[in-house]
DNA sequence: CAACCGACCTGTTCGC
DNA sequence: TGCGAACAGGTCGGTT
């Protein structure tokens, strides 16, 4: 579940805290059924060798996944999954429960993983700009423009809130923020994505790095079925800007109307139905 | 290839 | 009150 401020506001509280420091060695907790977190990686015995006496250069952020440039010109690579907390603690602490896999650090610090629901990743990439594969643009980027939103929209079959969740075509966006920038655009999540005018998709493009800068400076998003705390531990405060996303039922902030749920691609996309018509229905 | 759907996973919520 | 069913969602892989 952490999105891209979620992501991005982790990186920022490690990257002080970790940057210069070496890894001295990788720990993965055993797990009965093999372990899913290193389901992409090379392999346990490789990564170690591939991680152990190397220096954190540089922490990074592409879409959903952080990436630690180390000073073997490769990149530890982790992606949070639904409920993966990723934090630096003193050694000799017990590990917490979930614990999938940690890294001793020079000092007194191990960095922890833990992760209840095994959808969170931890993966090898050689090469020092290496990055996940199949990502779209990134929303902060110069090159993305309300001119390239829109070349995406247009090639596009499928509703726009499908389209905002999908990596390939925007990297970063989850259930919550799609749901959050369609409110603020306007726009009805079951709008065919290639149906916005030229003034819909800039409105979009303007929305989306706005509600996505106004996450960040929260700190995030913990709902509150969600256990999302920062490289610190701590909780972040976005739900509480939180216009549609799981206010099912509840009168729309600016509008009054019942903000209602509605099924696409598998999600739960949430909306008010008067701030944002669907044309053709009354 | 784009679109769609099931699988993965477990803590929490819902319904009888 | 208790217990099982349903739900939550990011990504991958298989199918259409």
């Amino acid at each position: 579940m952490p999105e891209l401020p979620e992501v991005e506001t982790i990186k920022n509280d490690l990257l002080p805290l970790l940057t210069g420091r070496h890894i001295l060695s990788v720990h993965l907790a055993p797990d009965p059924r093999g372990s899913r977190v290193l389901r992409r990686a090379p392999s346990p015995q490789r990564l170690c060798l591939l991680l152990r006496g190397r220096k954190i250069l540089d922490i990074t952020r592409r879409g959903k996944y952080l990436l630690f440039r180390l000073d073997n010109a490769g990149t530890l690579v982790i992606h949070l999954g639904m409920s993966g907390r990723l934090f630096p603690e003193l050694a000799g602490n017990p590990l917490p429960p979930h614990t999938r896999i940690y890294f001793k650090l020079q000092g007194k610090r191990r960095l922890v993983f833990v992760d209840p629901r095994k959808f969170g990743e931890v993966f090898f990439l050689a090469g020092e700009e290496a990055e996940p594969p199949r990502l779209g643009p990134e929303p902060f980027d110069e090159d993305f423009t309300a001119r390239r939103l829109e070349k995406i929209l247009q090639n596009r079959k499928a509703l726009i809130k499908a389209v905002l969740l999908d990596q390939k075509a925007i990297a970063g966006l989850g259930n919550i923020y799609s749901d959050e920038v369609l409110f603020r655009a306007g726009i009805h999540p079951l709008r065919p994505a290639a149906s916005l005018s030229r003034q819909e998709t800039v409105l979009l493009h303007r929305q989306i790095r706005k509600v996505l800068k106004e996450a960040i400076a929260s700190r995030g998003t913990t709902a509150a079925d969600r256990g999302y705390v920062d490289g610190k531990g701590l909780p972040g405060n976005f739900q509480l800007r939180l216009k549609v996303y799981q206010r099912h039922g509840r009168p729309c902030s600016v509008c009054r109307a019942s903000i209602q749920t509605v099924r696409i691609a598998g999600r739960s996309a949430h909306f008010c139905p008067s701030c944002q018509p669907l044309p053709g229905c009354a």
